[in-house]
This record gives structure tokens, C-alpha cells and sequence, in this order.
DNA sequence: CAGTTAATTAACGTTCTGGTTAAATAATAG
DNA sequence: CTATTATTTAACCAGAACGTTAATTAACTG
């Protein structure tokens, strides 16, 4: 695996678990067990979620008593932002605007912060890109 | 792998000669070659590496004669966006502060989209968040 | 058609991921 | 000290990721 922050960030951002986990810890400080509640995976592999997530700085880690607890800590999706800023100068208004119709679509189905995000969002893809210039956007084979 | 779009983003967007080609491709739609051209990993790597934006969608890909030219998509890009909307509004101030922060770094060493992102943007990390609740904050082991 | 250029597919090896169960560690409670 | 609770580490496995070289496909060129 790479070793520098984005590639470290986006891969820990790449695992479903770990976003749910993430969007949890939106809502405060949680222990392993209580992240764990939720999904049918055993401990170890959410200590290790968990390991992921810290080593790419997304949460930080602390101890009480004999719980561990985990906070989501800003930096990392801070990066992931300025990443993005880039492009959505480059992409210009369609960025935007597809995020804020994304968002918002995002936002009916269901509390914002409690998903894993299985669903694919569809008819928002390769609608909005209305400057050809050479090619016939076939797909091969 | 999980199917879902954005962890084919996110995974897609792990790996750093991915992210070098998006930037490439900023600039305006390239052939597989002009694409590998910076890099020295072999064509058959490069050409994997294309199936994986493909697949994802950041790119969409044309032909022109033997030319398979790219393009870069926005679709995917805006997803990210959004999904980080969520936390943008829940991490407040901290976020933006941080991502204008990067932004402005990434600014000034060099063209703002050639880049392989080999750093790690030090000093930002872990000093933006005042409001300890519960635990220490120490590592493990 | 034969040859050249561009790109992909096939086959293969190595390393990384993400899961499992069993054992070990950490801290509290009796 | 012993037991209990919370979490991590160890050992293991299956499958995915990413690289390689060799062979194949696609499209143009003479």
C-alpha cells in the first residue's frame, strides 16, 4: 500500500465498515464494543477497522478504564476537501452542482449520517458533460 | 472489494499514480501512452490502472483511430464531495479552516495539479480540536 | 496482405486486505 | 490473588490488488 496521507485517507474511506463507523463517531465518542453493535463481524475485526482508521489519522484513540474509546478527529477529511478543491475549480459548475443535487438526494433517503452507503446514487452519472471534443465514448471489447 | 460507488472511488483514488493521471488529465484528455509516459511501470499496468477509474467512473474513455483517449468525469468526484458535506457541517469551522489551510500549502510548492501527493502536510494534524471530553489522547501498546 | 503502432488480455507471482478463531493483554471488581 | 470485562495480538486463510512479461487484438499504413 502507499504510505502518504491521501492514499492512506482514501483507502480507509474505500471500506463501507469503516465509513459507518466514521459516520457513528459523528455523533460522539464511542467504545469498540458499541462501534462494533451494529454490524455481524466479529471484534477483532473492527479493532482493526479501528487500527485502519487510526493510522490514517481519521480518529484518534483514547483510554478509559478498560474501555478504548475513538474520536473522529477533522484533519484527514480537511485534506480530502482540499484534494477536491483542485478539481472543483477545474470541473467548474458541474461539480457543484451535481454535490448539491447528490446532497441533497442523499439527504431524503434516511438520517444523513447512519448509512453504508450499498445504494449507487444512479442518473446523476455522465449526464452533465455536454463538451465532446473527439472521441465516441463507446466501451471496448 | 465492496461494489458500491464510492468505495470504488475512494479505492480508486487510494493509489497515487491514479491520482497523478486524474491530475494528468485536468490538463485534457490523453492517450493510454501519453498517459504511462511519466511513469515506469509497464503499458499492461497503466492500462489497468484506466480500467480501474473507468470502473469507477472518473473517467470515461473514447477512441480515436488505435488511440483510446481518457477523460476526466466529475460524477464521481462531486460524490465525494457530498459525502464529505455531511461532515463538513458537523466538524464546523475546523474543517474548512484546516482544508483552506492545505489548500494554501499545496498552492504554493508547485503546479497545484501535477502532483503524485508523496507528502505529508505535517503540523495540521491533531491541534484543531479543543474540546476534549472523555480520554487522555494517548497511543496504545 | 504484411507490417507497424497502440492498447489490452492472459498467465503468473507477491503483497495487501479483511475475515476467522484462539490466545494474550489491560484494567476493574471482588 | 482470582475472576470478569474490554480489547488487542497471533496465526491462519481466501481473495483482491498490483506488478511483471508474453501473447493477442484493433486500427492504420504501405
Amino acid at each position: 500500500m502507499a504510505t502518504d496521507t491521501l492514499s492512506l485517507t482514501f483507502s480507509a474511506l474505500a471500506d463501507p465498515t469503516r465509513r459507518a463507523i466514521l459516520a457513528r463517531l459523528a455523533d460522539g465518542e464511542a467504545t469498540v464494543t458499541e462501534l462494533a453493535e451494529p454490524f455481524e463481524i466479529s471484534l477483532p475485526a473492527i479493532s482493526r477497522h479501528l487500527k485502519v482508521l487510526e493510522t490514517s489519522g481519521l480518529i484518534s484513540r483514547g483510554r478509559s478504564a478498560q474501555w478504548r474509546t475513538s474520536r473522529l478527529e477533522p484533519a484527514p477529511l480537511a485534506e480530502v476537501n482540499a484534494y477536491l478543491e483542485t478539481y472543483r475549480r477545474f470541473l467548474g459548475s458541474s461539480f457543484d452542482r451535481l454535490a448539491e443535487h447528490l446532497r441533497r438526494v442523499q439527504e431524503e433517503s434516511g438520517h444523513p449520517l447512519d448509512d453504508t452507503h450499498g445504494d449507487r446514487t444512479a442518473d446523476t452519472t455522465r449526464t452533465t458533460t455536454p463538451t465532446r471534443t473527439t472521441d465516441t465514448d463507446e466501451d471496448e471489447r
